[in-house]
DNA sequence: TTAATCTATCCGTTTATGCGGTTATAAAAA
DNA sequence: TTTTTATAACCGCATAAACGGATAGATTAA
């Protein structure tokens, strides 16, 4: 049951689920949620390695950047809880912009 | 969001994880809960406050007692935790047993 | 009214989070 | 090597829980 009080937990902060919710749509790395979550690179750091140590994400080194991506869910809740994410949060704005923003910033890297 | 942050808060908690798994199966007062749960009746109490709060539970007085029981979901999210609880909890030997204690509990109750 | 029962709240302590800001580390470039 | 960039780790502070134990309130029975 541990695993699962921590896995809501992990869910459990407006911040860590912007951050899932962007990593269904493929890896970030922290200065990618900077730019996108308009946060300081302490702050995404931290919830990062919360949602490590949660089981949520991997994380894989390329260079400079650590890549992090949504774990394979070890368990029915887990991976209940990421399908709702995908089609229960709808009717919140903000996942929708940050995702939104994330299109932006991608065409930025891409031109640069 | 905050509703939605509040709401995995309140099941990040295996204790009140476990009270809202017994409440699927119908209302109890906090004594029930007390007996079936073997934990102290302050414990207990805060912790309904907190469910209710948290839009998670309803209570309704009936003479000595304070009955609690699922309140109805307000939005998706709400909808999709609960369905989750129902399906996906079946490996946690632990949420069996407090069935099985509170099926123990009511016969006793009954023949008092 | 008094007593008994059930529930809510308060107190003090402990633990867990979350944050900004700073410093340390690792990799790559100059 | 020095510098730059990206990330992690640490410090101090503030807030939110969680707990046991004690007390207060509400309801009913005697």
């Amino acid at each position: 049951m541990k695993e699962v009080s921590q896995l809501f937990k992990a869910f459990a902060d407006e911040t860590r689920l912007r951050i899932i919710h962007l990593l269904l749509q493929g890896e970030l790395c922290i200065c990618d949620l900077m730019e996108i979550l308009e946060m300081s690179q302490s702050k995404i750091s931290r919830h990062m390695a919360y949602l490590k140590h949660s089981g949520i994400v991997n994380d894989r080194r390329e260079a400079v950047w650590v890549y992090y991506s949504l774990a394979k869910p070890k368990n029915r809740v887990h991976q209940c809880q990421l399908k709702c994410l995908k089609n229960c949060f709808g009717e919140y704005e903000i996942l929708k912009k940050d995702l939104e923003r994330r299109k932006e910033t991608k065409v930025k890297k891409t031109c640069a």
